[in-house]
DNA sequence: TGCATTAATGAATAAATATTCAGTATTTTT
DNA sequence: AAAAATACTGAATATTTATTCATTAATGCA
């Protein structure tokens, strides 16, 4: 054998596709500008993926399969209902403020001619455990008796606006912010 | 003089791109395919616009009009401080609900090389009022005293999360809906 | 009605961007 | 240490996509 292929790479070119995406979306995702950024020249991204689309696609199972981790490795499930919930909310909220860039990334994909279908419908699975959650708090009569979907996003819709907003100067997440956003979603939820 | 540039191709051309934006984001938006989807030569975009660029920027500008239209035109500042409320989340919520595409193509024009830094500067202008709003809130004792941005994304962020949801089947948005929705801001937001 | 003028067309061209590949550098193996 | 194998380079090529322009069609005006 030869040379080895250097892992550093790989991560270089996922956090430097991040940076790019997290800057000027997909429309702004060049080649050229991902191996400058990178640290490298562009022939090189080709001996890693065999084209920007396979990049694309490898990064986003890289993030979907990171972000399962991050959200499920701690629950515990049989937690009461309370504690339960504050552990998903402050697993989501970490995940999508240390990883802005993966989040914006992720938001993109979405919105892109990478998506197939079929990963499409997995997506939904990932958050199968927080549909769990939501129908037991109904039963318990602890949340209104609503739509989990519409429950669901008035949770995760805040703390999509907010880890955005931290982006941009101006807004400082501090603990006092976090334990006040998490109670304004809790006032929101309970009965 | 000879013929007349037909105002109906502009909208056809604006509703041909907004209709490629939502689908497959702004890495997804050709010209070529904009003209098929508006029905015409694609020389003939460029009689409207002198390019892409001036496309996509002239249909932002003409957006953000609509928007700030959409929201105000029935705002009265001087009746109860819920009913205000009430009226602007409302408003708002028609706006992204019957606006999907504009909402995904100004999200993605957020996150792409065409935006300049003083478009970002103006944005902030816009929602001016509703900043007012809740200072009046918080002076009135009515809402919680944080951060008027903290209070404005729990506002907008389950709005944005719902609209795009709705527009993916399954989910539909009736009066009932609306209204619960409605009770989880106000429940999140009230003191 | 016919001329003048401009809109509209879409194939041809230019520009931007993805991908390849011949040559070079580096590492592992014998 | 030399050879073999493979990573790496970046300029050259292929592909995609934006833009132009010679031609045709339509409209207003005399």
């Amino acid at each position: 054998m030869a040379r080895d292929k250097d892992d550093k790479k790989i991560e270089a070119i996922y956090a430097a596709t991040l940076q790019i995406v997290l800057q000027s979306g997909f429309s702004g995702l060049k080649m050229p500008d991902i191996a400058k950024a990178a640290g490298m020249a562009t022939g090189t991204l080709y001996i890693y993926f065999k084209s920007k689309e396979d990049l694309v696609n490898t990064l986003y199972l890289h993030l979907k399969s990171r972000k399962m981790k991050g959200l499920f490795s701690q629950y515990d499930p049989s937690a009461p209902f309370r504690a339960c919930f504050k552990q998903l909310w402050y697993a989501y909220f970490q995940l999508n403020l240390v990883n802005l860039q993966e989040a914006v990334f992720l938001e993109q994909y979405f919105r892109s001619p990478y998506l197939h279908e079929e990963v499409k419908k997995q997506e939904k699975q990932l958050f199968q455990p927080i549909y769990d959650l939501l129908e037991r708090g109904k039963k318990e009569q602890i949340i209104k008796n609503l739509d989990s979907e519409l429950l669901l996003l008035q949770l995760t819709g805040p703390i999509h606006e907010m880890t955005k907003l931290s982006y941009s100067e101006a807004f400082q997440i501090t603990e006092q912010v976090l334990e006040k956003a998490f109670l304004m979603a809790w006032d929101g939820l309970k009965l």
